[in-house]
DNA sequence: ACTTATTCAATTGTACTCAATTAAATTTTA
DNA sequence: TAAAATTTAATTGAGTACAATTGAATAAGT
């Protein structure tokens, strides 16, 4: 059985450095500039970036550990546990280890957090329609992104 | 002539908020996870990842000014002026105003920075060989992602 | 020519992001 | 069970990102 022929086999030292030939550029660039859109609708929230997808997940589930919030996130304790305490003194959630196992820090969101949720909701609607990208490209684009991720996690 | 129906019309404000459904949220940890893949590759070269970009870059096209460098990578002076200043002191690139115009500051490789390329090549290689990701595939979020950069543009 | 506006890089301050280390709690192993 | 290994968060330090401000140089307008 054969391998199949690979682009690597034929392109050029000079081809492969290419900054439009790199995914990871793509990739670094697209998020950025996407984060830097949604300033405007997260600032009157009093959201950062981060600390908008970290209620995006604990909307989905919360009293759930740092643990399991930084896998969903994809971030660990160094990112997390400052942002968490600021979210804390911000009133929308509560830190707390648990008699069961001290290692553990739940996070489990206050009134306020959960109440948070309704005035979020116009944020991904304002972004999508002020985006010139249309709604097939869009959805065909994450799919592919969450089939790397998934071929990247491994 | 009537609109096309878009999708924000009937999706609840639960739905929306689903992280699994942010473009943002994909790109976000795209970007951050093939970052990382990156550092064993670049670390032997002494690169961080944004050092790594700003010399595909400079390979392409140097004696450039900071702005026009800064407009292809999408970073401003913030990020860029300590970032050059590092690579400065590395040997790889010098930084220069020229009396035509005292406010640009110039890019241009060393020998020692056109060398680097060489032993450069070997890392796109590297994250592309050990990647998963069926190279079709690669090439079609490449393009996507092109075609979504060119929209947020503007 | 002179004033005003613009451009560009540098600086400052805030907020991540992550690797590496530390320390406490729990689990596993001998 | 006592020692060793593992798990979890917190901390530390280096390196970005970026908005906003500053200051010098140049361009534009009068």
């Amino acid at each position: 059985m054969k391998n199949k022929d690979s682009i690597l086999d034929h392109i050029s030292d000079n081809d492969i450095l290419k900054l439009d030939n790199q995914l990871c550029f793509a990739l670094y660039v697209s998020s950025r500039e996407i984060i830097k859109k949604y300033k405007p609708s997260l600032d009157p929230l009093g959201l950062t970036y981060t600390g908008y997808i970290t209620m995006l997940a604990l909307w989905e589930k919360d009293n759930v550990t740092m643990k399991s919030l930084g896998e969903k996130l994809h971030l660990d304790s160094g990112t997390l546990t400052p942002l968490l305490k600021k979210l804390e003194t911000k009133g929308l959630l509560v830190r707390e280890r648990r008699s069961e196992d001290e290692r553990n820090v739940y996070i489990t969101l206050t009134k306020q957090g959960h109440e948070l949720k309704k005035d979020t909701a116009i944020v991904p609607r304002q972004l999508i329609s002020s985006s010139s990208f249309d709604e097939e490209s869009t959805i065909e684009l994450i799919k592919l992104l969450h089939r790397y991720i998934t071929s990247i996690d491994k």
